[in-house]
RNA sequence: GGGCGGUUAGCUCAGCACGGGAGAGCGCUUGCCUUACAAGCAAGAUGUCACAGGUUCAAAUCCUGUACCGCCCA
C-alpha cells in the first residue's frame, strides 16, 4: 500500500464500478421511501465550473446519504438547450466556415445545431463523472427531448386556453445584436457616466421655447409630445399648446403629466412613446402618437427625416447634436450618472422595442406561488432568501416568453392568411381549428418565433419525469424533496417552477430549497475569465483528487455565505484525505491475525475503546443531524475532528502498545474496534468522500471485514452500505471523562517538556499529586498510557510530600511536577507561574464578584448559580496550588 | 431610493434561531525524520467579538442607531 494516497488510482476505476453495477438506480416498484432531486440542468453549451461542482456535490452528498438510510434515491440529471447561448455557439462555427444560419435556412441549420448537441453537448454531463457524482444516468433528461417538448406545448396551450398567456404589442426589451427580445431578467442595469443634454424646443406660433433635458437625444426624432408637471407654476401657460420638433418639424403637444418631476432638469420632459418605458405609459394617457424610428438593429428607419435614415443609433446621436446645435439649440450639456439597460447575453445596450410578442400573465400565476412559501408548503434553506422571492413575486411583469431565435421549442401557434393565429398542440389541431374557423381548410404557417429557454425549465420537476403522461414516476417522486441551487436563479427558475409545478401538478415542485452561496477567489471577487481569477475545478480534481475537492466545498459551504476559495485551503483538505488514507493503511499492517468472525463482547472493552466508541456515536449523531439540517460545513468539520483530533492523535496511540505487545485477547478486541471505527468513520465519510471512502473498503473487505448493505446482509460496495445507526448504548460517560483527564495530564507533562528542552525520545520521571482519591484511582488506571505517552519513564503517585527542584503545572484535579536534576531558569519559571496565577485571579475575581452579587443569586437559574460555585471552588484551588509553586521557587533561589 | 447579507485571532471562517467560562483550519514560533502519515508529530503565541447606546443579575449572541464592505431590486 502507497506511504501517499494516490487518487487517479482509484477514482475511475470505482466510478465504472458503481455505473456497471447499477447503484445509481430507482425504482418505482420497490416500497421503499421516496427521496428526489432534480438537478439544475447546467447549460449544454456549458463546461464545469467551481460553482457547478459546489453544486452537484451538495446534491450528490444527499443523494448518497439518503440511499444509504434505506431511501429510493431518485437524482435526475440533464441538461438544458439554452436556446441564445447554443445558438450563438453554432453561428459562431458557420462564421468560420463563411456561412451563416441564414444561408442554411431554419431546418438545415436545426439539423446542424441537434448535430453540435450529439457530439459536444454532452461535455458537462461527462466532467460531472469526475467529480464522484452519481445520478440517475437511465434517467438523464434535455429540455428538447420529445416527451419534455410535449411538456412544453401542453403548458402553452392549457395557459393559452385559459387566457394566462396571450399575445400583446407593447414595449419590450430588445436586443439589437441578437435581434430578439428578451426579458427583463435578462437585462442588466448598469450604473454609467453620460450626459444630459438640455434642447430647447420652439413653441409654435411663438418666440418662447421649452428647454427639455434627456439622456438620449437620438430618440428626439421620435417625440410626439412633451410633458411637464401639472403643477408646475412656470409652465403652466403652455400646457395645450404645441412644439415644433426641430429637425423634424412636426407638431407636438405640451401635456401635463406627473411623471415629470419639477425637481429634475428642467421640469419637463420630452416623451418617446415608441422608445422608452415610462413615455409609452405617458402616451397610452395622454392619448400621444407612437413613433417607431429604429429598425431590428438599432438603426434609424424610414420614420425620421431621410439625412438620418439608416443612421446606427450613436452615429444618430452624434448627428442629432450637432445638428442642434447648429440650429442654436443646444442649451447646455451636463455631466450626469444614470443607469443604462445591457443584455445580459450579448452585453450591448437594450432598446425598448414596439412588438408584437407573447406573454405569461405571471401575476395570477404567483398568487399560489407567494402562498405556498408563505404556509411553509415550500422552505427556502437559509430563510431569509424568501423575502427576496417575496420581493419580486408581489411586483412581478408580464413574461415575454418569446425569442425571435430558431434553437428552441417553436411556438405552438399557426398563423392562416389573413393573420388570425390557432393555438395547438399539434399542427392537426391547429388546422381543425383553423377549419372551424374559416369553414374551409387553408395554409397556415407556424409562429416563427421560440420559447424563452426558461419555460421549459420552469416544468422541469415533472417534464422529466413524464408529465403529462401520468407516469408511476410521477406518482412516486413528484414533490422532489429539495432543490440544490445558488440564489442567482431564484427569480429565473425557482420562481417559475414553482408556479408551474403549482397551476400543472397541483402542488409543489419541492419541499426544501437549500440556497448555496458563490464561489468567490481569495479576495472575495467574482471568478471570471476576464479577470483571469477561475479555479478550473477539472484540474482541482486532476491535482488534490475529487475527494480532497469534495470535501473542501463541503467543509466550507456555510449557510448564508459566499465561499472564498484558494489553493491552501484545498491542499489543506488533501491532507486530511491522505491522513484517512495513512491510519488506515496502519491498520491493515496490523491486521494479520485478524478474524472477522469474533465480534469483540461488551464486557471486555477497555476505557480507551469505550472513550473512542462513545466519540464515534457522538459523531455519527452529528454528522447525521447536520446533513439533514443541510449544513454540510458542520458534518465535515465532525468527521475532521473525530478522525484526525480523536481517533489517529488519541486512540490509535492509545493502542499502539496493545497491537505491538503479546496479549493476543487485547489484540484481537483491539482490532475488532479498530475495524469497527474505521468502517463506520468510512460510512459517515462516504457522502462527502465517495472514492476514498469506497477504496477502503473494499480493502477491508478482503480481510474479511464488511457492513451491512441496505438491501444485503453484506455491502458489496460503500455506496449501498447502511449508513452508520448512532447507538445510546455505546455511550460511556464515565470513560469519557476518565480519558478526557487522562488527555489533560499527557498534555501537561509535554508542556513541561516543551518548555525544559526535553528530546522527545528522552524518558523522566513525573510526579503527580492527585487532589482526591478517585483522581489517584483515575491515574493509576491509566498509568501505563500516560507513560506512554508523554514519554516517562517512571510515574510516582505523591500523597501530600511535593518535590524539591520540580517544574510544576497545575490542572484541575491534579499537580504535575517534573523533577529537575539541573539547574532551573527561577526567574523564567517564575513569570510563567506568575502569569498563569494573573488569570487565575483574573477567574477567581469574576466568579466572586458574580457570587457576592445579591441580584445574580436572585435571578439567575440554579444550575448557572452552581456552576459559578463550582468555579469558585476550581478556580481558588488552583490560585492556592500556584501560589504553594511560586512560595517554593523563592526558596530555592 | 428600497431591500438583504457581512464586520469575531495575521488570513479564511464557525459560534448568534434558545444569553451564562471566546473556537477551528491555514499561517506563524519552538522542538522532533518517535517503525501509519514531514501531505506528519508535539508544544506555543495571538482577540476593546466594527462602533455607540439600550434590555438583562449576565450580551459576540437580543433590541435601536451609526460606519464601512458586498449583493439584489428600482
Amino acid at each position: 500500500m502507497d506511504k501517499v494516497y494516490d487518487p487517479k488510482k482509484v477514482e475511475k476505476k470505482w466510478y465504472e464500478e458503481w455505473i456497471n453495477n447499477g447503484y445509481y438506480k430507482s425504482s418505482t416498484s420497490n416500497d421503499k421511501p421516496a427521496f428526489t432531486i432534480v438537478i439544475p440542468p447546467p447549460n449544454v453549451t456549458g463546461s464545469l465550473h467551481i460553482g457547478h461542482a459546489l453544486n452537484n456535490t451538495l446534491q450528490d452528498i444527499l443523494i448518497r446519504y439518503k440511499r444509504m438510510k434505506g431511501f429510493d434515491a431518485l437524482w435526475v440529471p440533464g441538461t438544458d438547450h439554452a436556446g441564445i447561448a447554443t445558438q450563438m455557439m453554432v453561428e459562431r462555427e458557420l462564421e468560420k466556415e463563411g456561412t451563416s444560419r441564414e444561408d442554411l435556412g431554419r431546418d438545415a441549420f436545426l439539423e446542424r445545431v441537434w448535430q453540435w448537441k450529439e457530439e459536444s453537448g454532452g461535455t458537462i454531463t461527462h466532467q460531472l463523472r469526475s467529480l464522484g457524482a452519481l445520478p440517475n444516468w437511465d434517467k438523464e433528461r434535455f429540455t428538447m427531448d420529445e416527451g419534455l417538448s410535449n411538456a412544453v406545448r401542453k403548458v402553452f396551450v392549457d395557459l393559452y386556453d385559459e387566457g394566462l398567456i396571450y399575445k400583446d404589442k407593447r414595449l419590450v426589451n430588445w436586443d439589437p445584436k441578437l435581434c430578439t427580445a428578451i426579458s427583463d431578467l435578462e437585462v442588466e442595469q448598469r450604473d454609467v457616466n453620460g450626459h444630459m443634454w438640455h434642447f430647447k424646443y420652439p413653441i409654435e406660433n411663438s418666440k418662447e421655447f421649452i428647454t427639455v433635458a434627456t439622456t438620449r437625444p437620438e430618440t428626439m426624432l421620435g417625440d410626439t409630445g412633451v410633458a411637464v408637471h401639472p403643477d408646475d407654476e412656470r409652465y403652466k401657460h403652455l400646457v395645450g399648446k404645441n412644439v415644433v420638433l426641430p429637425l423634424v418639424g412636426r407638431k407636438i403637444p405640451i401635456v401635463a403629466d406627473e411623471y415629470s418631476d419639477p425637481e429634475k432638469g428642467t421640469g419637463a420632459v420630452k416623451i418617446t412613446p415608441a422608445h422608452d418605458f415610462n413615455d409609452f405609459e405617458v402616451g397610452q394617457r395622454r392619448n400621444l402618437e407612437m413613433i417607431n424610428i429604429l429598425d431590428s438593429t438599432a438603426h434609424l428607419n424610414d420614420n425620421v427625416p431621410e439625412v438620418y435614415r439608416g443612421l446606427e443609433r450613436y452615429v444618430a446621436r452624434k448627428k442629432v447634436i450637432e445638428d442642434m446645435e447648429a440650429l442654436g439649440l443646444l442649451a447646455e450639456i451636463e455631466d450626469t450618472h444614470h443607469t443604462v439597460p445591457y443584455g445580459d447575453r450579448s452585453g450591448v445596450v437594450i432598446e425598448p422595442w414596439l412588438t408584437d410578442q407573447w406573454y405569461v400573465d405571471a401575476k395570477k400565476l404567483a398568487v399560489e406561488a407567494i402562498a405556498c412559501v408563505e404556509d411553509g408548503r415550500v422552505k427556502f434553506i437559509p430563510k431569509y432568501w424568501e423575502r427576496t422571492y417575496f420581493e419580486w413575486l408581489r411586483n412581478i411583469e408580464p413574461w415575454c416568453i418569446s425569442r425571435q431565435l430558431w434553437w428552441g421549442h417553436q411556438i405552438p401557434a399557426w398563423y392562416g392568411p389573413d393573420g388570425e393565429y390557432f393555438v395547438g398542440i399539434t399542427e392537426e389541431e391547429a388546422l381543425q381549428s383553423a377549419k372551424e374557423h374559416y369553414g374551409e381548410e387553408v395554409e397556415l404557417i407556424q409562429d416563427p418565433d421560440v420559447l424563452d429557454t426558461w419555460f421549459s425549465s420552469g416544468l422541469w420537476p415533472f417534464s422529466t419525469l413524464g408529465w403529462p403522461e401520468p407516469t408511476a414516476e410521477l406518482k412516486k417522486y413528484y414533490p422532489t424533496s429539495v432543490l440544490v441551487t445558488g440564489f442567482d436563479i431564484i427569480f429565473f427558475w425557482v420562481a417559475r417552477m414553482i408556479m408551474q409545478g403549482l397551476k400543472f401538478m397541483e402542488d409543489v415542485p419541492f419541499k426544501d430549497i437549500y440556497i448555496h452561496g458563490l464561489i468567490r477567489d481569495e479576495q472575495g471577487q467574482k471568478m471570471s475569465k476576464t479577470r483571469g481569477n477561475v479555479i478550473d475545478p477539472l484540474e482541482v480534481i486532476d491535482e488534490y483528487g475529487a475527494d480532497a475537492t469534495r470535501f473542501s466545498l463541503t467543509a466550507l459551504a456555510t449557510q448564508g455565505r459566499d465561499i472564498k476559495l484558494s489553493m491552501p485551503v484545498i491542499q489543506g483538505y488533501r491532507n486530511f484525505i491522505n491522513k484517512i488514507w495513512n491510519a488506515s493503511r496502519f491498520l491493515f499492517m496490523n491486521l494479520e491475525g485478524y478474524n472477522s468472525d469474533i465480534a469483540y463482547e461488551k464486557e471486555t472493552l477497555s476505557t480507551y475503546d469505550k472513550w473512542i466508541l462513545t466519540k464515534l456515536n457522538r459523531t455519527i449523531k452529528e454528522v447525521q443531524e447536520s446533513i439533514e439540517a443541510y449544513e454540510f460545513d458542520k458534518a465535515a468539520s465532525s468527521i475532521y475532528q473525530f478522525f484526525w483530533a480523536e481517533y489517529c492523535d488519541w486512540y490509535l496511540e492509545l493502542v499502539k502498545p496493545i497491537l505491538y505487545g503479546d496479549n493476543e485477547e487485547d489484540k484481537q478486541r483491539t482490532r475488532s474496534v479498530l475495524v469497527r471505527v474505521l468502517t463506520t468513520a468510512l460510512g459517515l465519510l462516504h457522502p462527502i468522500a465517495p472514492f476514498i471512502s469506497e477504496e477502503l473498503y473494499q480493502r477491508l473487505k478482503s480481510f474479511g471485514v464488511s457492513v451491512k448493505g441496505i438491501d444485503d446482509e453484506v455491502a458489496h460496495s460503500i455506496v449501498v452500505s447502511a449508513f452508520p445507526e448512532f447507538n445510546d448504548d455505546e455511550i460511556y460517560t464515565d470513560e469519557e471523562n476518565e480519558i478526557e483527564f487522562m488527555k489533560e495530564i499527557v498534555a501537561a507533562v509535554r508542556g513541561l517538556r516543551a518548555i525544559v528542552g526535553l528530546h522527545p525520545s528522552e524518558r523522566v520521571k513525573i510526579a503527580l499529586l492527585p487532589a482526591s482519591e478517585s483522581v489517584s484511582i483515575q491515574i493509576s488506571h491509566n498509568k501505563e498510557s500516560i507513560i506512554n505517552l508523554a514519554s516517562l519513564s517512571a510515574l510516582e503517585l505523591l500523597e501530600g510530600e511535593k518535590p524539591e527542584r520540580a517544574m510544576a503545572q497545575v490542572i484541575s484535579g491534579v499537580e504535575v511536577f517534573l523533577p529537575v536534576e539541573g539547574l532551573i531558569d527561577i526567574e523564567k519559571e517564575s513569570q510563567r507561574i506568575n502569569k498563569e496565577l494573573g488569570k487565575v485571579t483574573k477567574d477567581l475575581e469574576q466568579t466572586e464578584k458574580k457570587l457576592s452579587n445579591s441580584t445574580f443569586l436572585d435571578r439567575a437559574p440554579e444550575d448557572i448559580i452552581d456552576k459559578e460555585k463550582q468555579k469558585l471552588e476550581e478556580f481558588s484551588t488552583q490560585k492556592k496550588k500556584l501560589e504553594e509553586v511560586l512560595f517554593k521557587l523563592k526558596q530555592i533561589s
